[in-house]
DNA sequence: TTTGGAATTGTCCACATTGGTCAATATATG
DNA sequence: CATATATTGACCAATGTGGACAATTCCAAA
């Protein structure tokens, strides 16, 4: 790519970036078009391939960006937290904040997991496993909570998991998504599962 | 569309559809190309459109069989069942079977939902919304569980309804999947639940 | 004001893909 | 055999594709 990208304002940055993730998340990498990516970001067809060159070189910035991004936030965001609930309190958190400026970011990242073409396949594999290699070792460090004898640990992280994500997609579904109203719903949530799972 | 498709041996016709849900599943309706869906049902682009007219007409079949085929497994398998938890077993147990058969079902309902097309949306729309209110006909007949202070009923679907979808998506990216093993799985998981949330 | 390099445009093009047609052929039935 | 029906796949006009590039706008320094 053209690392003159990067000193354009950031918010024509953001412009192009959101637009192709956004095409590229909901139609895949084939059946993207960079004439809607274009078209969406507000920019000439010119421009976009003045700075990455062609749809290849887009695809693998975004995914370069994203996962970077992706860390980024974690780590500044839930830092050295050890304490099981609050760790994915802050972890959703996080997750949130990333949503604010990128909504489809998530699931760019999801549908790249999917694609199926070798080479961009190849493209994506390293940073994507880069990505999940550096959330698995958040949990590592993890202490574990006291739980009540119906649960196990690996059952409360599923539960966890499948109600966070779920509760965002659905929000991502309803038009423009209201972080902060998701943030509180998430939050009581992860409290609830922690009252129901554990020992007083 | 033609009558005469239904006389096909059904297992013709299931490839047909299930390469048609894949494909109209994972692309749109606008990007899901006929030639994609005729190279993986195995038949020519002539019998495509000789048994569906045009690519709406497949479309518009496709709702209505889905839609039709969700709600008699539905009511095949749940019957006069009013006990909440029992309930959810019995309607996971008839989505599992669904999916046996046309693994694409589930995503094909989805995208349908996030279509923005108003030809296509004028298709649809009417159909899901039969579904929906089926949907909500049943949950309005059931018992309501004794539960633990700490949460709602509505919190408690919330998780049962988000952790089964997560476990099942899950599942489906995963290749080939199991319908047998993700049964057990959420079954697990619907009666952990039930002893976490209610009262003894 | 002038100048020169950078950002930005949008038209253009060769080619691939699209939904759909249709005459020809295979298959089954009686 | 004959007849009807199921099935094929080459073909088409229209549209969409990624990418190139000469032309323009923009803007800071001189």
């Amino acid at each position: 790519m053209n690392e003159k990208f990067f000193d354009l304002k950031s918010e024509k940055q953001d412009k192009m970036i959101n637009a192709s993730l956004h095409l590229f998340a909901d139609n895949g990498y084939k059946h993207a078009s960079t004439d809607d990516i274009v078209r969406e970001a507000g920019i000439s067809k010119g421009l976009l391939f003045h700075y990455f060159i062609n749809k290849q070189g887009l695809y693998s910035f975004l995914i370069d960006y994203s996962v970077r991004y992706l860390l980024y936030e974690y780590d500044r965001t839930v830092g050295e937290e050890t304490d099981y609930f609050a760790f994915f309190d802050k972890l959703e958190s996080a997750k949130l904040n990333v949503l604010r400026n990128y909504p489809y970011m998530y699931k760019f990242i999801d549908r790249a997991m999917a694609e199926t073409d070798p080479d961009i396949k190849a493209i994506s594999n390293p940073e994507l496993e880069r990505y999940h290699l550096a959330v698995e070792s958040y949990k590592n460090k993890l202490s574990t909570p006291n739980l009540r004898s119906a649960i196990t640990l690996a059952q409360l992280e599923t539960l966890i998991k499948h109600t966070v994500s779920g509760l965002t997609s659905e929000q991502l579904k309803s038009g423009r998504p209201d972080p902060d109203a998701l943030n509180i719903e998430i939050s009581s949530y992860i409290s609830l599962l922690k009252t129901l799972s554990t020992v007083s």
